[in-house]
DNA sequence: ATATAAACATACGCTACCGTATGGGTAAAA
DNA sequence: TTTTACCCATACGGTAGCGTATGTTTATAT
C-alpha cells in the first residue's frame, strides 16, 4: 500500500520523541517504513518540511487540550480536567521535550514555543481568576501549576521507574493551589 | 598555549548545553578552540570519553548544591538556600536539559540520571520531614517542590523572555509548600 | 491500447563527521 | 647535545546523511 504524508509524519513524530530533532533523519525513516528515500522526497520538499509538519501537529495537539478542558461548568473542573488530560498525554509518545530543546537551536521554533507557553499560562491564570483569586495571585498560582505540571510530564516521559501516581499528584497539587495561603 | 583536558571539557559543556549530545562534535570543538582534532585525540581516547567527562562534571556539580545547602542551622534555611542555589545555577550555562534528553537514547546515562534525581527528591523529602511533616506528606511536598523547581529551571534556560522573578517565585513556592494544608 | 500521473527505486555527487596513522615542533631532562 | 615526552598538524579511509536526477512500476483515465 502506498504511504501517505501522515505516515511519514507519524514516524517522524516518534523519532522526534525518542531521539530529538537531529534524530529525525530521512534515511532512517525510510528504513523504518521499509521504502527508499525516493518516496520521502515525493511527499516532502525536504527534511525541513517534515519538521515543520511535526511542529504544527504539536501546536494543534496542545491547543486541543485547552479547548477540551473548557467544556466544563466551572473553573475548578476545568483545572481538574486539564490536569487529567496532560497526565494522559504525557503517557503516550510526546515530543514536547524534544521540541523544547529544538527551540534552543532554532530561533523561529523558539518564538513559537514561547508564544504557545504564554497561551498556556494565560489560560491557567484565567482559570484561577475565575476561581476567585485576584490577578496577581492567580498569575502566581498559574505559574506554579504550569511549571509543576511540566516538570511532572517531563519526568514521567523520561524516567520509566518514576512511580508517583499522577492522580494522587494532581489532587495534591490542586488542593495546594486552590487553598488560600497568605504569601 | 597548550590546551588542557579541562579546556576541551569546558567547550564541550557549552556545546552540550546549547546543542545537545549530538551537537558535541570533535571537529566543531576543534574549530572553536582553533586547533586541529589531532589535539583532541591526544587528550581523549575518543568522543565518548569526553561525553563521560561532561556527565561526571554534571553529577559532581549537582551533588555540590545539596552539600552546600546543608550548611545551615535548620531545614527551612536549607530549603531557602537550595532554591537560591538552583536559581543561580540555571542562569549560567546548564547542560541538564540536554543530559536529560540524552538519557532517552542511552540506557547507561538514563540509569545515572535516575539515581541522581532520586537522591535529590530524597534529600528534599528529608528536609520536609525535619521541618515537621510526616513521611508521606513530606514526600508529596518534596515531589512538588522538585518538579516545580525543575520546570522553573528548564523554562528559564529555554525562554529568554521568561520574566518571572525567581526570588518571588521561590518565596511563593516555599510558603505554599510549608503551609499546613489538608489534602 | 496508449497516455498520464502517482508512488516509488536506484544511483549519484556532495558534505560533515569519526577515528587512525604518521609526522613535526618545542621544551625540559639527561 | 641528544633524548624523551608533550602537544599538535596533516592526510587519509570510511560512514552516514542530504538532496537530485532519472528510471520503473502500477493504476486509472481515455
Amino acid at each position: 500500500m502506498a504511504l501517505t504524508k501522515e505516515d511519514w509524519i507519524n514516524a517522524g513524530w516518534l523519532l522526534m520523541t525518542s531521539k530529538g530533532v537531529e534524530g529525525v533523519k530521512v534515511e532512517v525513516l525510510a528504513r523504518q517504513l521499509d521504502v527508499s528515500k525516493g518516496s520521502f522526497y515525493w511527499h516532502f520538499k525536504n527534511r525541513n518540511e517534515l519538521l515543520e509538519a511535526i511542529l504544527q501537529r504539536w501546536e494543534e495537539k496542545t491547543m486541543f487540550l485547552i479547548q477540551e478542558s473548557q467544556k466544563t461548568p466551572n473553573p475548578k473542573d476545568s483545572l481538574v480536567k486539564l490536569f487529567a488530560l496532560i497526565a494522559k498525554v504525557c503517557q503516550e509518545p510526546d515530543p514536547e521535550p524534544a521540541i523544547f530543546f529544538w527551540a534552543n537551536k532554532d530561533p523561529r521554533v523558539k518564538q513559537r514555543v514561547h508564544d504557545l507557553e504564554n497561551k498556556r499560562v494565560d489560560y491557567l491564570s484565567e482559570l484561577f481568576e475565575d476561581y476567585g483569586f485576584d490577578p496577581s495571585a492567580a498569575k502566581h498560582r498559574a505559574e506554579v501549576a504550569y511549571l509543576a505540571m511540566m516538570g511532572f510530564a517531563d519526568r514521567r516521559g523520561r524516567d520509566g521507574e518514576f512511580d508517583l501516581e499522577m492522580e494522587e499528584f494532581n489532587n495534591f497539587l490542586l488542593s495546594l493551589l486552590i487553598s488560600p495561603v497568605n504569601v
